[in-house]
RNA sequence: UGCCUGGUGGUGUAAGGGUAGCACAACUGGUUCUGGUCCAGUUAGUCCGGGUUCGAAUCCUGGCCAGGCAACCA
């Protein structure tokens, strides 16, 4: 250390410091401007974020991160806050259902915006009265060319745009035109207003940007009020100033937009927040843009916005997902300015590992092979202690009837079984979980050569799973007993797409062609009594295959369907798949 | 071809002039009444070239590559 200090010099020495006292090391680079910026009194040491959705679709697994992002930080500064803002100043696409959809989703995912639940639309009044104030000081203008000439006015990306005949229109007229807009004299597209900023802009967002546009279009809260609206450019910045917000975070395709964010306050010299933006997230396997999204929802693809294979959080919710598994993985994801590709494995380990901890075990036969257990004798029955949760005692034992004919899993039995291969087999021993050992004797084939019964015996001796004689067992295999079991409907689902990334298509074709068409598969199974009563949203794990989720649509009178969360990970189907390869 | 941003194992991230670390994935092995969990271990990385420095993932410089941007959408 006083090596360093004597190479180092002065310089830096104080920064240097900071950093070692650990304050930001470790933080992401957001979170560490926010500390740098408390630590400097910046906004009064003061920290507000927020979540600005627009209430246009559903949020997906990408929202979540940004939720996770602007609450989490509420949540780790001292006095910080987070509101919920719905962006809503394009009427036309905007509906009350989604913003139910969004709180709901929001509050699922364990945040809270307390009192502070605010709508763009809030603000219409002061946002006009703003437009008014840029106009008076020459800064915006009403123009009047079509939608297609300020367009072509525009420029393009390396050419440079050309001054509106009516840039230079007087403060007077400016004025006057923004109220008969306001006062609905004319039709859409006539007019629009524009900040005066600078044709030759190397950054288009500055070349005259649209600030108000008018839609003679029902709003889903102002109703008929206006028929002017605010655009995203202006309404934003503003909002965010109003609001008091210090550090207004989004995704890097709004790093170019930043300029005018800025502009637009200055201008105006009110209540400037600073726009930080980072990568928004990707994920293999799906997509996560809103506009796809509705594709497959519109298209009938999916069963609307809570199919269990979308990704977005009613999906996930409805697939089985828990706000914490998602919370943990965008907290591994963690925050960067680096475009990147998250793997769906990292998402299904951190679902895996919550349930691990928590879902009680359950037996579930999802492809059911009888068994007639011979030497069972004809009208007994039998209940045999189950654990609930190997990772929790404190979750206690069940009782699981048994019977002289039970189901157990079609591939837990092979005529011919491969190397390695330890469950069923003729003359092949394994315990039934929390039953006895039994021993395949014989099966029976129907008339195409499929097996469809299973001939075996039991030794009394091994009640619970143990043999007196020390013999072992390689296999343990789960079971239900057919005078017991509940018929249940399985949903397995698989991923949506085949391929990592769906939209990586040639020229002219669709990311739709990418569909997995596996993606969801309906299983008649056969599963343990326990399961009678269980609740929509009851998550459980039915041993040896993974977890499942009582799915909304269970009729009380009914089957109870269950949607695959998760398959455990499966080991021996590496082993097969090798086998198979090798 | 203009502007903005960014490049660390297969993937996601940390290291802020001083031993390139963690997690996921993959692969070994051990434990196990779930081929789960758990435990131990292995493989594998600083985009490239110059420069500054005793020392560079880090600072400078020149390339290369990738992403974003031309709604009266957000």
């Amino acid at each position: 250390m006083s090596d360093s200090e004597n190479r180092e010099g002065f310089s830096g020495r104080s920064e240097q410091n900071s950093y070692e006292s650990g304050e930001v090391s470790g933080l992401d680079f957001i979170r560490e401007t926010i500390t740098r910026d408390v630590n400097a009194g910046k906004y009064g040491g003061r920290v507000r974020t927020r979540f600005p959705p627009e209430p246009n679709g559903y949020l997906h697994i990408g929202h979540a991160k940004s939720i996770c992002l602007n609450f989490g930080i509420a949540e780790e500064f001292p006095n910080a806050q987070c509101n919920l803002r719905f962006d809503d100043t394009d009427p036309a696409k905007e509906t009350p259902e989604y913003v139910a959809s969004i709180k709901e989703d929001v509050s699922w995912l364990g945040f809270d915006w307390e009192d502070r639940l605010y709508y763009a639309s809030d603000y219409f009044e002061q946002m006009y009265e703003f437009a008014v104030k840029l106009m008076k000081r020459g800064k915006a203008y009403v123009d009047s060319l079509t939608p297609e000439q300020i367009q072509e006015y525009r420029g393009t990306l390396t050419e440079p745009g050309r001054a509106s005949p009516y840039r230079d229109r007087s403060v007077e007229e400016n004025l006057k035109l923004f109220e008969r807009m306001r006062a609905g004299e004319f039709e859409e597209g006539a007019h629009v207003v524009r900040a005066k900023i600078d044709m030759n802009a190397s950054n288009i967002h500055m070349r005259d940007p649209a600030i108000f546009r008018i839609r003679h279009v029902s709003h889903h809260r102002t109703g008929d009020k206006w028929c002017i609206y605010p655009m995203y450019d202006f309404a934003h910045c503003l909002s965010d100033s109003i609001e008091g917000i210090t550090h207004s975070l989004c995704t890097l395709e709004f790093e170019v937009h930043r300029p005018l964010y800025d502009w637009i306050l200055d201008q105006l010299e009110v209540h400037h927040p600073q726009q930080i933006e980072f990568a928004p997230l990707n994920l293999t396997y799906t997509v996560l843009s809103k506009r796809r999204l509705t594709e497959l929802v519109e298209g009938g693809i999916v069963d609307g916005w809570d199919d269990p294979r979308m990704p977005t959080i009613a999906g996930f919710r409805r697939r089985g997902y828990t706000p914490a598994a998602i919370r943990e993985f965008c907290r591994r994801v963690g925050v960067t300015k680096f475009t990147a590709q998250t793997e769906m494995a990292l998402l299904e380990h951190c679902i895996r590992e919550d349930l691990n901890k928590h879902a009680p075990r359950r037996m579930g036969v999802l492809y059911p092979l009888k068994v007639v257990i011979e030497n069972y004798p004809e009208d007994t029955e039998e209940e045999l202690e189950a654990v609930n949760n190997p990772e929790d005692p404190s979750m206690g034992t069940r009782k699981v009837p048994f019977s002289k004919v039970i189901y157990v899993e079609r591939n837990d039995f092979r005529e011919d079984p491969p190397r390695k291969y330890h469950r069923l087999a003729p003359g092949r021993e394994v315990r039934l979980r929390y039953g006895y050992f039994i021993t395949c004797q014989d099966y029976v084939k129907d008339e195409n050569g499929e097996v469809v019964e299973l001939r075996c015996t039991y030794d009394p001796e091994t009640r619970g799973g143990q043999a007196p004689d020390g013999r072992k067992v390689k296999g343990t295999i789960h079971w239900v007993s057919a005078a017991h079991a509940l018929d249940a409907e399985v949903r397995l689902y698989d991923r949506l797409f085949m391929t990592p990334d769906p939209t990586d298509v040639e020229e002219g074709e669709d990311f739709k062609q990418n569909l997995n068409p596996e993606s969801l598969q309906c299983v008649g199974a056969k599963v343990e009594p326990s399961l009678q009563d269980a609740e929509p949203g009851y998550r459980l794990q039915f041993e040896r295959q993974g977890y499942f989720c009582v799915d909304p649509d269970t009729n009380p009178e009914g089957k109870v369907v269950l949607n695959r969360t998760v398959s455990l990970k499966d080991t021996w189907a590496k082993i097969e798949k090798k086998q198979r390869q090798g």
